[in-house]
DNA sequence: GCGACAG
DNA sequence: ATCTTGTCGC
């Protein structure tokens, strides 16, 4: 237990501690982080959503110079339109280490979804979820936090061995690491690069496969993701550009 | 020392 | 992830 030996931490009951550990603070020490997943990685659940969630959000990041930008989007999956944005940025205060991502981006990332009037019921977020070297990606993490279901889009591989999918759109296969740690490589679209996709929170791998592509007819990313992705580059080029007129330093070379 | 390494 | 114009293609 991370916070056992907190004096503080005398006379809780045992949920009260369980929430103190997922709302833990997000400025630890590197050791001090990989202890954490591994003890929140314990309290993931991979269950089966009961039914397509609705209203879905989408989260993603873009940064520049340290400063990191997230946006949040929010669509009724049901009609297809976008119903709320929200966005957020600070100084990342945190290193950009690979199996590390939370820590850099998700403190921003909670500020921005927290700033919702809207409660989706599932989240996709740009990393991986359980599929990662101590069971607890970004979207793992996220969705423990708020206890709610999550799913893990990458572009990437982080962890396991894999073989490419068939050329058709919902071909997939399993990446092989462990069996804590489920995670498929899926075809959105034919003759387009496969997406890395493990569940989060509260979904199982089917679940997080079928959300997926249920919600990427069109694109690589599931339609949420890829609007969050527009959205966190708009908002860095916009902050930029305001910068620019306030303090004209900065000019582009001839 | 070398290779791996989400965004 | 970002640095970056025009350009190729549906």
């Amino acid at each position: 237990m991370i916070f056992s030996r907190d004096s503080k931490a005398k006379g809780r009951t045992r949920e009260t501690l369980k929430r103190e550990l997922i709302n833990h603070p997000w400025n630890l020490t590197l050791p001090r982080a990989a202890a954490l997943q591994s003890e929140l990685a314990s309290h993931v659940r991979l269950t089966p959503l009961k039914e397509p969630s609705v209203i879905v959000a989408g989260a993603d990041i873009a940064e520049s110079a340290g400063q990191v930008f997230a946006a949040v989007v929010v669509m009724d999956s049901s009609s297809g339109k976008v119903i709320e944005i929200s966005r957020s940025h600070a100084f990342a205060r945190f290193s950009a280490i690979a199996g590390y991502l939370a820590f850099r981006h998700g403190p921003i990332i909670l500020k921005a979804i927290h700033q919702l009037d809207h409660t989706p019921e599932l989240f996709f977020f740009a990393g991986h979820g359980v599929c990662h070297p101590r069971f607890l990606g970004l979207a793992a993490h996220l969705g423990l936090r708020m206890d709610r279901a999550s799913i893990g889009c990458s572009s990437e591989r982080l962890v396991g061995h894999y073989d490419l999918p068939g050329p058709k759109r919902g071909d997939h296969t399993v990446v092989r690491f462990s069996p804590q740690a489920p995670g498929a490589v899926l075809r959105t679209q034919p003759g387009i690069n496969p997406l890395f996709v493990s569940p989060g929170h509260k979904i199982d791998l089917m679940g997080a496969i079928s959300e997926t592509l249920r919600l990427s007819t069109k694109f690589r990313f599931p339609e949420p993701l890829r609007r969050a992705h527009i959205e966190a580059g708009r908002y860095m080029r916009e902050f930029r550009d305001n910068a620019r007129i306030t303090e004209p330093k900065k000019q582009s070379p001839r």
